[in-house]
DNA sequence: CAGATTTAGTCAGGGCACTGAGTATTTCCG
DNA sequence: CGGAAATACTCAGTGCCCTGACTAAATCTG
């Protein structure tokens, strides 16, 4: 059998494309906090007082990754981490004061990166493909949660 | 500062549409072979001996990580190393024929994930989707070899 | 109220992805 | 020929990402 052309397959091109963005973050927003920790941190500023799961849930983040995430953060002192005193299995997350004026600085060079990283694009062009990832997505995160915006069987 | 929002953010959007497609491969393709694999496999099913580096090259990973993919592959036993008598640093890489035959089957499913994942599109979609990620890929690449296609400076 | 179930988080284990440092081999050039 | 530079690969270290098995706490139900 002859050899597929990836460069049809989302998969791969999924691929490069993170890895892509990946090293253009490292150089243009910073070598020390990741995208999915900044995701994190910006999940924080609007919504202080989550706890993990829900966290992990907004960025898209399993319950194991997600608990390796936070932990990072905490130990660079961005983030504070306290039992939830009316129930017992949950921690709530807040930014600390350094937590905060670290998201401040990474949305303004995040928001550089993303002119570069989207320079090949027109901005409709931009649009349709925000469009086009997004549902993608969404619909093969919807393959895992069957039934969940459906009404009751039977 | 106001959170941003991450909709919009190419970097998020690519690492959500890897993740959904990562479930989606272990669920209709493998639990064993990964995305990564296969392609290592299809690049090898049309140009056999090929070394590691330009292995890595094709598939788009770095000098360590083909190294630990390669070495999953051949523990497996779908890949023979062998040392170039031409050249001593290089390995030349051949598929087994189990090789083969895990390519050949692992092809036919991926075809039939591939239609799954990219169903929310219209056929003129698909296209429009391949033609803005390649392009968006390729040129943050070409960001990291500056000069590659271009005359000699000076 | 007690036991079953659900939920939040942890831990071990496997795989992907990068950098920086180091080894061995080849090539280039004086 | 012999030393410098380039090349192929390895290794250690960090971080992301998932699953499956586990613990502890809350909730549901008889």
């Amino acid at each position: 059998m002859a050899a597929a052309d990836l460069t049809t397959h989302p998969g791969h091109l999924a691929r490069r494309l993170q890895q892509a963005h990946y090293l253009l973050w490292n150089t243009m927003v910073s070598e020390e906090i990741t995208s999915p920790q900044y995701a994190v941190l910006n999940t924080l500023v609007d919504e202080p007082g989550l706890d993990q799961r829900t966290v992990g849930e907004r960025v898209g983040l399993d319950r194991s990754t997600i608990a390796e995430v936070i932990s990072r953060l905490c130990r660079r002192g961005l983030l504070d981490k306290v039992r939830d005193p009316e129930d017992g299995r949950r921690f709530l997350l807040r930014l600390t004061e350094e937590g905060v004026r670290t998201h401040r600085k990474l949305t303004v060079r995040t928001a550089r990166m993303n002119q570069v990283f989207l320079a090949p694009l027109t901005a409709e062009e931009r649009t349709v493909f925000f469009d086009l990832i997004r549902r993608v997505a969404d619909a093969a995160e919807g393959l895992r949660n069957p039934g969940e915006s459906l009404v009751a069987p039977g």
